[in-house]
DNA sequence: AAGTCGGGGGC
DNA sequence: GCCCCAGACTT
């Protein structure tokens, strides 16, 4: 099958049964192509569009997203994950506005040069928002390729990856790439699945390799396995007449720029150092939360403070209404790691009983 | 080349 | 439970 004849049954497939209804195919420019990719790396579909829904609502335009502070951008991130991805938008934001005369470059070196962006992503911007001819390969593309020509081993490595962009550049058309681009990533998605996929159905089936073969659930070759560390923390859930005290943590590393209560292996000492006075101190049982590259035990301890000294906050930290947290958009009003807030949900069914019950609210 | 960065969906 | 997802960045 010539490159030709490929774009040929792949754009012809689009016609009939490509996706055209996402949010991000609506009114096309730059600005959302660029914003929706961000939120779809490693992020499934379903998953992003209401966050895509609410940021647009809140960022319309480039300028609008540049001139914010960065707390909000975070805020309209708050369960997505990868919070270095949100930093990365609001940073590339400023430097259109500022250093490219607020409109994206149309050309793909200068915006794989942009915070965030990699030579995936500047690809499906360039292709999808500017018509340019320029290859992408997430991973439906590289699913679907290397089924096609049954390229073996993991794309983490660096000779299987180049190999596979060496394909998903032979087969990018001149024409129509906007259509290309979307369909090749609505293959991967919808027939070109990691499991079952739906070969019968596929416009590429009559000379995929791995098809032939009968076994396209081998391809790609799976990342070698490694063992996740435990690791362990303890978190103060200091309250104070129905409010919790946050700290936003250090702009990178876990949970960047997110708020959370404070991090310390010994409360007592925690307490001493700021000469607050614990009436009561409870520990909670953990809870275990996983990350991509280890687990995290959590061990909570809840500590209702006496009087605190004039209820000072330290620069970065702040008092929050515990039952404020509970509210079903607390996470993208604040803020909030996603176990926190499913950790502040416990707390207040917990101690309900015990917060004085409030009329306003 | 390997490690760092989340959270959720599917099975 | 495990694996992966419209990856990029740092070490």
């Amino acid at each position: 099958m010539t490159p030709k004849q490929f774009q040929n049954a792949a754009l012809k497939w689009f016609d009939k049964q490509g996706r055209k209804d996402l949010p991000w195919q609506q009114d096309i420019n730059p600005y959302r192509v660029w914003v929706s990719e961000i939120m779809l790396q490693q992020t499934q579909v379903t998953t992003v569009i209401p966050y895509f829904e609410r940021f647009m609502q809140s960022f319309p335009t480039l300028q609008s997203l540049a001139r914010a502070p960065q707390d909000k951008v975070l805020a309209h991130w708050s369960g997505l994950g990868y919070y270095a991805r949100a930093r990365n938008l609001h940073k590339c934001a400023q430097t259109i506005a500022e250093e490219h005369g607020g409109e994206f470059p149309r050309d793909v070196e200068a915006l794989i040069g942009l915070s965030g962006i990699g030579r995936s992503t500047a690809g499906a911007i360039a292709s999808i928002s500017m018509g340019l001819r320029a290859p992408i390969l997430d991973g439906n593309v590289k699913r679907v390729l290397a089924r096609f020509h049954a390229v073996e081993g993991w794309p983490g490595q660096t000779a299987v990856a180049n190999q596979l962009w060496e394909l998903a550049e032979t087969y990018t058309p001149d024409k129509r790439v906007n259509d290309y681009t979307q369909v090749m990533m609505d293959l991967g998605a919808t027939l070109c699945t990691r499991s079952k996929p739906r070969c019968e159905e596929c416009p590429l089936k009559k000379s995929c390799v791995a098809h032939a073969q009968g076994n396209p659930q081998d391809y790609p070759g799976k990342k070698p396995r490694k063992e996740k560390p435990l690791r362990s923390t303890t978190l103060l859930l200091l309250e104070h007449s129905g409010d919790i005290y946050l700290q936003q943590r250090p702009p990178s590393g876990i949970w960047g720029g997110l708020w959370c209560p404070p991090e310390s292996d010994s409360a007592i000492d925690w307490l001493k150092a700021r000469r607050w006075r614990a009436d009561e101190i409870q520990t909670l049982p953990t809870l275990r939360h996983t990350f991509t590259h280890f687990h995290l035990d959590i061990s909570p301890v809840w500590i209702q403070l006496g009087k605190v000294p004039a209820r000072v906050a330290e620069s970065g930290a702040g008092w929050y209404k515990l039952r404020r947290l509970n509210r079903p958009r607390a996470a993208q009003e604040l803020g909030l790691p996603a176990p926190i807030v499913k950790l502040a949900k416990q707390l207040v069914a917990l101690q309900a009983p015990l917060l004085a019950p409030t009329t306003a609210d």
